[in-house]
DNA sequence: GTCTATAGTGCGATAGAC
DNA sequence: GTCTATCGCACTATAGAC
């Protein structure tokens, strides 16, 4: 694998960090891309010269991000006997990811409504993430801990959860560190999915 | 209150039909004034006669939804032995209008992305929306139903959920009468919340 | 790879007749 | 209230020099 030269490198990220911040405070379609080369320094031809359109650089900003967070969640040697401790390390690494990266989440939650990228791209990228959640939604079916609800139907649930709890915390930022709420907000999900 | 002429209601009223269509199939940025004037048979200006901006349109068709969404929802006078039935009753009810409407329930998705919009805005149309949850919770919890967690990160749960379980239903409508789905996505609500 | 300059397009909103 | 016609602007993407 060869390694770009930073130059190369630099121009290119720089434009995906303008874009990113454009995008999250005023909207991915009210964001020109003329502002978003200007905010990152470069020329307006350049931006073209890294993105053939402007819907590949969403995409390209879109496919980094997911893979960002991926890289956050760190799986375990699945046990039952301390399954929900497991979960809980699992839910409060992607709930601190989202909190802490909010910009990166607000966005993830735009594109999602983005009708200029395909569903079928954006199903894609998103399968990929929570690739995790369905083996240990399984795991814990066959030992008897968690309910024997329709497994696409949990795991939409659990991203409906994280969504909001991690929207909740970044809109109150004092309370990120309280562990009532942390532990109310892991509570209710694994209730919501326990026997 | 002095009822308009049909007529005039009428283009008004066909505006925003056509418009729900339009945002909902290809994105609110993505439709044109005048596709959505064209769509519904009208002409260009008038559009403009009835609303200042398209802003104002959008506006206007967020509210007549939420008002609409308002409408189904018929509360009751709560009972502590009968909590969890009750609050069945007025989830399925919510569940229900979402799957029926699914174009009104994926705009107002789309309203909660788009930034031409005041948050402030927004967050007063929606608190209006969902004014019934935060009394049935405080009743359960002041009854030892509900669990004791801070009231606005029960109800933006609720909402994660109902947002997700909707859309799952959505996507799969052959499951709308399964009981089998339906009880699972009303127990894992009602589970995550009860004590 | 990066720049400047601009082509080409489509949009929101207005003016004014009926 | 509804129409036709159009203005002015901002945007994506390209062309071509360096």
């Amino acid at each position: 694998m060869k390694t770009q030269t930073p130059a190369r490198t630099n121009k290119k990220q720089q434009l995906l960090d303008s874009a990113l911040t454009l995008f999250v405070n005023q909207g991915i379609d009210a964001t020109s891309t003329a502002s978003i080369a200007k905010h990152a320094g470069v020329a307006n031809g350049t931006l073209f010269h890294h993105f053939p359109s402007k819907e590949a650089l969403v995409l390209a900003l879109y496919k980094s991000i997911k893979q960002d967070f991926a890289l956050q969640i760190k799986p375990f040697q699945l046990e039952a006997n301390q399954l929900k401790q497991q979960a809980k390390q699992v839910w409060d690494q992607a709930i601190e990811w989202a909190v802490i990266n909010a910009d990166k989440q607000q966005f993830c939650l735009q594109v999602s409504q983005y009708h200029q990228l395909s569903s079928q791209v954006k199903a894609q990228v998103l399968a990929e993430e929570f690739g995790y959640l369905p083996l240990l939604i399984d795991f814990g079916q066959r030992h008897n801990i968690i309910a024997n609800y329709p497994l696409q139907l949990m795991v939409d649930n659990a991203h409906g959860q994280f969504i909001s709890s991690s929207m909740y915390l970044t809109n109150h930022p004092e309370l990120v560190q309280d562990t009532l709420h942390r532990e109310a907000i892991f509570e209710m999900f694994w209730k919501a999915f326990s026997l």
